[in-house]
DNA sequence: CAATAGATCATCT
DNA sequence: GATGATCTATTGC
């Protein structure tokens, strides 16, 4: 592996003042940040922000749900759904109690434990590679087996900015973010 | 290459 | 009963 478990163990979980800001915000943020699943770590290199109930592409858009719930609780929980029967798909929970923003997790670049035979980058081999399904929907973040931690080293790369991918509403949003190298 | 079909199930109507 | 914030395999140029 790359980087030594020990290594990316040391780093600092996010703290909830982190998530409990605008979505937008807290994506952007997120990205270079780390992503660790028990003994597997991986830097964030890919993500979506999906809003409130203006968002008609966000799950949020039909309102508080069963599903949903968790995105109207406070930031830095992590919220976790099956898509098309078969992938599980990997959501950041943002702003405060009442505001059901959330930023989706789309790439990893993989630091350690992380079989890179598939690829993860992409939602659904995310979750595989790193071996999240619904029962960590509701997790806490900032403590636990499931964490978001620092940065392991600063951004080398530059932020893009682009629509979001694989929905069909709200199609032309400037939402997603990832990590380019400069040209 | 690009386009498309199929897998498969929790959640919502 | 319909619908996906996906991915893979397969078909057709």
């Amino acid at each position: 592996m790359p980087v030594p478990f020990s290594q990316v163990e040391a780093l600092l979980a996010l703290p909830r003042d982190f998530y409990e800001r605008p979505t937008i915000e807290v994506a952007r943020d997120l990205l270079g940040k780390t992503l660790i699943h028990r003994r597997r770590a991986g830097r964030i290199v890919e993500v979506e922000a999906y809003l409130s109930e203006q968002d008609r592409a966000a799950h949020a858009w039909s309102g508080r749900t069963r599903r949903t719930e968790v995105l109207y609780g406070p930031g830095g929980y992590c919220y976790v759904y099956l898509v098309y029967g078969m992938y599980h798909c990997l959501n950041v929970v943002a702003e405060t109690a009442g505001s059901p923003g959330c930023v989706l997790v789309r790439a990893l670049e993989p630091l350690c434990g992380i079989e890179t035979k598939p690829p993860c980058n992409g939602p659904g081999r995310l979750t595989r590679a790193l071996g999240i399904d619904l029962r960590q929907y509701g997790a806490d973040l900032t403590a636990g087996p499931l964490t978001v931690r620092d940065a392991l080293r600063p951004l080398t790369e530059i932020v893009q900015t682009g629509t979001r991918i694989g929905i069909r509403h709200a199609t032309d949003w400037p939402l997603r973010f990832w990590l380019a190298s400069p040209t």
